[in-house]
This record gives structure tokens, C-alpha cells and sequence, in this order.
RNA sequence: GCGCCAAUAGCUCAGCAGGAUAGAGCAACUGCCUUCUAAGCAGUAGGUCGUGGGUUCGAAUCCCUCUUGGCGUGCCA
């Protein structure tokens, strides 16, 4: 599809370069007066430096000579704007074609995005949230441009938290088979441990290791021990898989959130060996204090970058070496053109190691991009990091459950909710529209920055959130079934009646623009913005005019038209997030 | 110490490849449901865009200083 802006560029810089000046001036942006005009183009300012020429007097001379066959209004306007309105016909033409089509800006690539990283040993809390749903979205996006995406949870399934819950377990019970020396995966069996075990597990045995130094080093020896293929503990191992990776897909499922490869830390392993012998050849690796490290500052560093270590002084792995080893299985396994990661900016520095590291050892093409998309930390309304009311961490089920009960109430308090909705689709469309409300609030968030999670903000349904959004979906979705139109029927509006839906047609048209400029930055919130504003937007047309009753057979249909075009771009733009609309609420 | 990031309305946040009057949601106040779903709509009020300088015809946006806060800074991830 053409991105509107883009195409209008090409017009009025074919008049920049009539008049003699540099067809780039000729970039058109949305206009921010739109009382003046739809479009505005600044390229006379700019133009005034480069050719010592008052603005208005390129302007002047580039707006007499554009190409006026598409616009009603062309204009100069002091110091030097260039105004431009589209005609009517033009807009609806743009409007229809852009709705629900995005741009093929990433046609051809072959992206990766590590995001999700959950920890086995530990339930999903808050924190996991925005990996998850901030890549999901990412990767919706790119995949919508045209980029053959794969998803990777990328588990924490390798490191230290294993050991940690291994030892404490083999604290527990010292008499399990799997801690024997004779142990044999063949006739022996780990006895069941249960999530609830895990989750009261994983805490006390991290608090543990910090205070009791005795039982820190038995969790390290029990990491390097399982990483070397212990058969006991890689029986434990696996038996905590069992039970977590389930759990994992049942959340994540919940969220709507969906991964390619369930990879791990663990997947790993088996590229560690073949990444030391190539850091080895490239006499990349140095020992330091023990550890085997690999030098990644440079001359030009402002800051100091310390050294990657690639294994541990007891010979185990750490994240960088799992990170790295990973990184060959990418290129081996899908080549990819760009790998994305999406994790706490915490870890920026870490990433900066790596990606030095892989640089230096040539794990990738030079041309493969990595990039490191951070996110900021989710804080309570303290701002400090979120913590239930008793200073817990907050189980991010017991967070979708909170959401949904609250739409549950919602919903049956609403004059709308009327006997016939069996109490099964009831709370299907409040699990649906909870999760919209967290979804939503986390998206529209820039992605980078710490945000304030606020639950009864979130609770409130009101204003500038996911349920909005829902509900005038099914407002629309009402209009059509009373009309009797299938939602995707296929009408094509003739004429505009009011601002307010020149206005619409206009936000539409920008739809192409909006993808692609969320697809260039990775910024979901770019998308949650005009998915509201559209949104809005319907909602005041919706209260100015009445569409099932209105007379004027051609005008009910143009509005019939205006608002299944209107539902393309928002059940778009909510594809787009990973969030699922409802039909009815 | 060094590095990264942030600071915009009472609160939570957009806006930042420089442009015309700095926007939204919440909270407050006023209206609007016999009419397509009021989880809504309209309106009022609310801002020296942290400070000081600089670049520019023009700065919330770019550069520098300072202040405050957050984070990072080799064997957790």
C-alpha cells in the first residue's frame, strides 16, 4: 500500500524541483493546524537557508506550481508554510485503501525477537509482563510489514536459579533417588514437585543463598554440576520443566501472546563448546582471576566496559556465554537479517558485551543488526517497583484474575448485560476485556521508560484504556447487526457530510503511516495512540448522527461504509498489540 | 567517580528527524440517557515544558552547565 505523506512528498517535490530547489523539501506531514489545512509541507524554511531566499517567497513559488489535480486547497502561507487540503474524493479514495492495509516497509527480512524470558523456577510476575507483551506486539508489527518473524521465549532455564532450587530441594530431601550417586535415569524416578512447591521454593532458597554463603556455593556447584550433565540433577531439571513450561504456556496463552521457539538458555549448551573453541582460535579469550574472559572496551569509550565473562572460575556458564552461544544457533538455524531483544534496559550494558563479543568473534554477518530494545521498570503508585500490598510480589495470574473479575462486575452491572448472554460468554468477553486493560495500559507506554502500574486505574475501564477501545468496537459491531450488514461487507463511501468524519477519513488514511512508523521505532505505544485517537474520533460522530434511522438512503449508506472502515483500522491496530476485541460488552 | 535514562497541567502520560494556538486520560466543576450500548459525548478550569546559557527567522524538541530522581558499573539474569 502507498503511505500517503510519503506519496503527497512526491508531489510537491516534483514542484520544488519545477521551481529549481531539492525535491527532499518537498517531505508533507500531517498537518498540526488542522483548522487551516489536512497537510502541511515546511520545506521553504529549509530551503530559505540552503538557497538565501526569504521562506515565504519559495513557498509562494513551489505552491503555485504543485500539481493541484488531488487537492481543493493549495496554499502559501507566511513565513512560509505550504498548505495543502485533499479534495473530498481523494480522501475517501485514500481513507478506503489505507484502512486495514499496512506498508511492506520490512518485505524481505528475517527477524528474530528474543522476548518473554521467563525464569522456570519461578512463577510469571508483573515484571514478565512487559517482555512479553511489548514482543508480541513488536513482532506483530514487523510481521504485518512483511518481515518473516520468529519468536523466541529465550527461557531462564540454565543458570543459577536452577542450582538454587536444586540445592534447597536436595536439602529437603536428601533421600530422593535422583540426589544418589548411583542414581539411574533408567529405573529411577523423580518424585512430583508442584508449582506451589517451586513458587515457595525459588524465593527462600535466593534468600538463602545471600545470607548463608555455605549454601550459596552448594547452588553454584549444583549449576556447574547440571550444566556438565549430572544425570540426578538433569532428571530434577527436567521434572521442574514439566511442570513450569505448561503453567508458562497457559499464561502466556492467556495473554494471547505466542512464541515460535520455546528455546532456552539450555538449547544453548550444546553451542557452548564449538563458541569457546572459536573465541580460542580468534585468541579472543583471556583468564582473569580465574574466569575466562574476552576484552570488548575500545579506544574511544567514554565509559569503561568490563570484560565479557564467557566462563565462570568453576568452570560453569553464565548469561553472556548461554547469550553468545544462542547467537550461533540464530545464524545457524535462520540466518536472520536482525535480532531483536526485548528486556529490561537493566541489562543494556550486558548487551552491549555481547553484541561487542559476537562483533569481535564474527558470530554473525557484520550486516546482521542486533539490537537491544529495553523497557523501563513497572512501578507501583509510589513509584517504586510494584509490590502487592503486603510488599509481595504480585503473581501475574492473580493480576489477569483481578482484571477479569472487575470486567465480570462491570459487565453485569452494565444496563447492556441483558438474561440472554449465557454466564460462560460473560466471562469469556470479561477475561477478553481485562486483558485488554492490561495489555493496553502497558502498550501505550513508551517503551523505554519506567511506567506507574496503577491497579485501580486500571480497574476503572474509563477513558484512555483497553476497554474503551472494546466497547466502541461493539458499538459499531451493534449498528451492523441492526443494519443487517456482515461487518466485512465490502461498500465503498461516496461522500463526506461533516468534519467530523473528514476528520476520520483523514486519521485513516494515515493508518499506512502510523504501522510504519511503529514498525521503524519498535514503539507499540505509536499504535495504541491512534487506535485511541480513532477511536475518539467515531465516538463523537457516533453522538452527532444516527445511522439506522437516518432517511437519506445514499447518506446511511456512506456512513455504513465510513464505520466498517473505521472497524478495519481499530480491529487492525488492536491485531496489532496482541489484543482480541470482544463482540459485545 | 564514570556511564545511561528521565524531569511537560493536581496525578498518570503523549508530543521531541525544530515550525503556526504545547495535547490526552484521570481527578474537579457544568451539562447530556423514552432515540444505533452513558465502559460514552459536549463544555469549564488547570502549564514560566526542572534551572541557567547557547544555536536559529523560530526551541518542549538540538548543544552545553547545573539541580533532582532512577538505573548500571566482572563471575545473578
Amino acid at each position: 500500500m502507498e503511505i500517503i505523506t510519503e506519496l503527497l512528498a512526491g508531489i510537491v517535490g516534483d514542484a520544488f524541483e519545477k521551481c529549481g530547489y531539492d525535491r527532499s523539501l518537498g517531505r508533507v506531514t500531517m498537518s498540526d493546524r488542522l483548522d487551516l489545512c489536512q497537510f502541511q509541507c515546511n520545506g521553504a524554511f529549509e530551503g530559505a537557508k540552503r538557497y538565501r531566499k526569504a521562506p515565504f517567497m519559495i513557498a509562494d513559488e513551489v505552491a503555485a506550481v504543485i500539481d493541484g489535480s488531488k487537492f481543493s486547497k493549495v496554499e502559501s502561507v507566511r513565513p512560509g508554510f505550504i498548505n495543502l487540503t485533499l479534495k473530498d474524493d481523494e480522501l475517501l479514495r485514500f481513507a478506503s485503501g489505507a484502512a486495514g492495509s499496512v506498508p511492506a516497509s520490512n518485505a524481505g527480512e528475517t527477524i528474530v525477537i528474543d522476548y518473554g524470558g521467563p525464569n522456570v523456577a519461578k512463577p510469571l510476575h508483573i515484571g514478565h509482563l512487559r517482555s512479553a507483551v511489548i514482543g508480541e506486539s513488536v513482532k506483530r508489527i514487523l510481521s504485518a510489514c512483511g518481515a518473516r518473524v520468529i519468536g523466541d521465549i529465550h527461557l531462564g532455564d540454565w543458570g543459577l536459579q536452577m542450582g538454587l532450587i536444586i540445592s534447597e530441594l536436595r536439602h529437603r530431601h536428601p533421600d530422593w533417588r535422583c540426589f544418589a550417586a548411583d542414581f539411574d535415569p533408567q529405573s529411577d524416578a523423580v518424585p512430583d514437585i508442584t508449582l506451589d512447591d517451586l513458587s515457595e521454593i525459588y524465593p527462600l532458597a535466593s534468600k538463602k543463598s545471600k545470607e548463608d554463603e555455605k549454601f550459596k556455593r552448594e547452588a553454584l556447584k549444583a549449576t556447574a554440576d547440571l550444566q556438565s550433565g549430572d544425570a540426578g540433577y538433569m532428571a530434577v531439571w527436567k521434572k521442574i520443566m514439566d511442570i513450569s513450561v505448561p503453567d508458562l504456556r497457559k499464561i502466556y496463552g492467556r495473554l494471547n501472546v505466542s512464541f515460535d521457539c520455546w528455546y532456552g538458555e539450555s538449547d544453548a549448551e550444546k553451542y557452548v563448546a564449538p563458541l569457546m573453541e572459536l573465541l580460542g582460535e580468534k585468541n579472543l579469550i583471556r583468564e582473569s582471576d580465574g574466569a575466562l574472559v574476552v576484552d570488548v572496551a575500545r579506544e574511544e569509550d567514554t565509559a569503561e566496559i568490563p570484560p565479557v565473562i564467557v566462563k565462570k572460575s568453576d568452570g560453569s556458564n553464565i548469561y553472556a556465554t548461554t547469550d553468545l552461544a544462542t547467537i550461533i544457533q540464530r545464524q545457524r538455524d535462520f540466518a536472520p537479517d536482525k535480532i531483536l531483544y526485548i528486556t529490561d534496559s537493566r541489562q543494556s550494558l550486558h548487551f552491549e558485551q555481547v553484541f561487542r563479543c559476537t562483533r569481535l568473534a564474527g558470530l554473525v554477518p557484520e550486516s546482521t543488526a542486533l539490537e537491544f530494545l529495553g523497557f523501563g521498570t513497572v512501578n507501583g503508585p509510589d513509584g517504586k517497583p510494584f509490590k502487592t500490598r503486603d510488599g509481595g510480589t504480585m503473581r501475574l495470574e492473580e493480576l489477569l484474575d483481578t482484571a477479569a473479575s472487575a470486567a465480570l462486575e462491570k459487565l453485569n452491572e452494565s444496563a447492556h448485560a441483558d438474561a440472554s448472554s449465557a454466564e460462560a460468554d460473560k466471562a469469556d468477553t470479561a477475561e477478553k476485556i481485562g486483558i485488554a486493560a492490561i495489555k493496553f495500559g502497558d502498550l501505550i507506554n513508551q517503551r523505554g521508560k519506567d511506567y506507574i502500574f496503577d491497579m485501580a486505574k486500571f480497574l476503572s475501564f474509563e477513558g484512555k484504556t483497553g476497554p474503551y477501545i472494546l466497547y466502541t468496537v461493539t458499538r459499531i459491531n451493534s449498528i451492523l447487526k441492526k443494519l443487517n450488514v456482515p461487518y466485512d461487507a465490502d461498500i465503498r463511501p461516496a461522500e463526506i457530510y461533516s468534519d467530523i468524519e473528514r476528520e476520520l477519513y483523514l486519521k485513516m488514511a494515515l493508518s499506512g503511516e502510523t504501522v510504519a512508523r511503529a514498525a521503524a521505532d519498535r514503539a507499540p505505544n505509536i499504535i495504541c495512540e491512534n487506535l485511541y485517537q480513532t477511536a475518539a474520533l467515531f465516538s463523537r460522530f457516533y453522538h452527532d448522527n444516527r445511522i439506522i434511522d437516518e432517511p437519506n438512503a445514499a447518506k446511511r449508506r456512506d456512513w455504513t461504509a465510513l464505520i466498517i472502515a473505521v472497524r478495519r483500522v481499530l480491529m487492525l491496530y488492536l491485531d496489532l498489540l496482541g489484543i482480541e476485541a470482544v463482540d459485545s460488552m
